[in-house]
DNA sequence: TTAGGGTTAG
């Protein structure tokens, strides 16, 4: 040790730093330091060089304690600030939040920097009340004649949907970067949708990759696959942005909430020809296709993807086990849990996502052991975890255990719970705890008039139509709230739409020639309308029953699919909403008598038809 | 030490 200048200690534990395999040599260091006390060095200037070690290399934990050890008067605003910018960057929100008050209350000096990050904490957060404090302090301290202070503040705003907000402070800038116009597009593209953010992004008169990545994720997410891949093209071959592993993150995602298997080639494809393996090997990107793949209907190569990655985080995990759940796959998660924990420290989404498999599967007794053991990993059961457990006890007819747990919980129970709990008080016909449910419901949520359907639907299938006019006439009156069901299927790299009873697309006719033929032939097989699940007010004519079942916007899609594909196809359909009780049995039939296999993701998860029953096992 | 696009649940 003795040849190691102060200096050189610093520059060594700068390249540690930057170097994930010499972390651990960095860490070494330290305690060689310690124990070799070092008189001759000040110590505040080693534990300066410590403190930026372990900034940078993300080890919070050893930065905070360094960082406090060092006396007040030694360490400067930079020091400060660092500590703040590797909080928020290392995910450590509310923390980094805490410092900023603290470093307010000490008086130290807040500059562009200090500004930037709080309002990017804020955004990450959405907390909008504390960024509005930063706002009006910005002001007062002159800050906002910084334009990065200035971006960092409009995306703030924009995080939270205030695009006016975003809009106003733009207006004002004097001049505005690249970024000022990237965080304008960002923000309409979420918030005002496609057609406006179009127009901003024709607009600007400087776009970088950044800007491109917005728009065409925004197109992929929406489920453009044209106009995606158009722009994909041009932002590529003619404008020379080669993907990075963020653009690659960033599209992946929007394909995992479409479902396009398209533009997930078109990547796929770009990438083996750009030689970017190592791109691949990112735990990022690798987790986001974990994640597309089992959001896209394919839980084997999600599986092979995940075995593949030679880095994985607890987020990778969750990935995979949120997919396994949506694939009712169960006893997959519980069996690999061992694995897991062994490898990293499991957090609350991991037992959210582990919970739900159980909900999904009927595991009852494994969810209950799961559930208890959450303290043993050093979490606290939080609402989530509740509603997870309500939903399993729930789902498997349990429902007084579910409510005697859901009155046990600390906090008081959300809209999820409840909801979770009607919904199960459905399919088991539990009247009486339905009605106290759906009151609290209201109370919580009086313009939402779901639950008064679900329950006017139950006083149907009793029987009691006296309640169920009263009910729906004043539904009718109010005017109902309702998602519109949508469905989409994708047929030869295109996507074709439909609504519940939608006549817009351009092969109708045959789409409802096809529609008779099917009903006919799965009645004859046994199929019985669902009537007594239905749904929304605009249906409550006995006659008209039947036919809106049959109209449902599922049936559609896969009447359509039926049409144009090869015998034999696969079908693969994307439903906003939880698929009804009708076209889930419906589908059962269809996939048995056409010979193909149907699988449809809903809202909640993915069932895959095929000869004749569904992998969902009924647990949906 | 600093702004914009990025992986997990419901």
């Amino acid at each position: 040790m003795k040849c190691l200048s102060n200096q050189r200690v610093r520059l060594f534990l700068r390249h540690c730093s930057q170097h994930r395999s010499l972390l651990r040599v960095g860490k070494e260091l330290h305690a060689v330091l310690t124990t070799s006390g070092s008189k001759k060095a000040p110590r505040s200037y080693l534990s300066n060089s410590l403190f930026q070690f372990y900034a940078a290399s993300g080890d919070m934990t050893n930065a905070q304690k360094v960082f406090d050890e060092i006396p007040l008067s030694e360490k400067d605003n930079v020091d400060w600030t660092t500590l703040l910018s590797s909080l928020s960057r290392y995910g450590f929100l509310v923390d980094s939040m805490k410092l900023f008050v603290e470093m307010r209350r000490k008086r130290v000096e807040i500059d562009d920097v200090a500004a930037v990050c709080l309002f990017g904490v804020c955004a990450k957060l959405e907390d909008l009340w504390f960024g509005e404090q930063g706002h009006g302090f910005a002001v007062k301290m002159g800050l906002l004649n910084s334009v990065k202070v200035c971006n960092a503040l409009m995306d703030m705003y924009g995080k939270c949907g205030f695009v006016g907000e975003v809009r106003r402070l733009f207006e004002m800038l004097e001049e505005k970067s690249v970024v000022s116009w990237t965080v304008v597009l960002d923000t309409v593209v979420k918030w005002e949708g496609l057609e406006n953010g179009r127009k901003v992004f024709d607009e600007m008169p400087e776009r970088n990759a950044v800007a491109w990545t917005v728009m065409v994720a925004g197109y992929v997410g929406a489920g453009f696959t044209g106009e995606a891949l158009e722009l994909l093209e041009e932002m590529v071959f003619k404008c020379g942005h080669g993907l990075n592993f963020v653009t690659l993150c960033s599209l992946l995602s929007a394909c995992a909430q479409s479902g396009n298997l398209v533009i997930v080639r078109w990547v796929h494809v770009y990438a083996l020809k750009t030689g970017e393996e190592e791109m691949c090997d990112h735990v990022m990107v690798g987790t986001a296709l974990v994640d597309m793949y089992a959001k896209c209907g394919n839980i084997d190569s999600s599986m092979k993807v995940f075995r593949l990655m030679r880095r994985r985080n607890v987020v990778t995990w969750n990935a995979l086990f949120s997919g396994l759940a949506m694939h009712g796959k169960g006893r997959v998660v519980i069996d690999m849990f061992p694995e897991m924990v062994r490898e990293v420290k499991p957090d609350d989404l991991t037992f959210s996502a582990v919970l739900s498999a159980c909900s999904h599967s009927g595991l009852v007794e494994e969810g209950w052991r799961c559930f208890h053991s959450l303290r043993l990993y050093g979490l606290e059961p939080k609402v989530d975890h509740y509603a997870c457990m309500v939903d399993l006890l729930g789902r498997a007819g349990r429902i007084e255990e579910a409510e005697m747990l859901m009155r046990e919980m600390t906090v008081p129970p959300n809209e999820v719970v409840l909801g979770s709990l009607l919904g199960s008080c459905s399919v088991h016909g539990k009247l009486e705890i339905a009605e106290r449910i759906e009151r609290e419901l209201v109370q919580m949520s009086p313009g939402n008039m779901e639950y008064q359907i679900v329950l006017s639907n139950m006083y149907a299938a009793e029987g009691r139509s006296d309640v169920v006019d009263r009910l729906r006439g004043s539904m009718r009156n109010r005017g109902i709230r309702k998602t519109p069901g949508m469905s989409s299927i994708h047929v030869n790299g295109s996507v074709h739409r439909f609504s519940a009873g939608d006549r817009s697309h351009p092969r109708t006719k045959e789409i409802y020639l096809k529609l008779n033929e099917v009903i006919e032939r799965i009645r004859s097989a046994g199929y019985v309308p669902h009537v007594s699940a239905l749904v929304s007010p605009s249906e409550v004519d006995l006659e008209d029953k039947e036919l809106a079942l049959c109209f449902h916007s599922e049936k559609l899609a896969v009447c359509f699919g039926l049409l144009v594909t090869k015998p034999r196809t696969p079908l693969y359909v994307f439903k906003n909403l939880r698929i009804c009780q009708d076209c889930h049995s419906a589908m059962k039939i269809v996939s048995k008598i056409y010979d193909r296999e149907i699988i449809i993701r809903d809202r909640n998860r993915f069932h895959q038809f095929k000869g004749g029953s569904c992998s969902c096992s009924d647990h949906w």
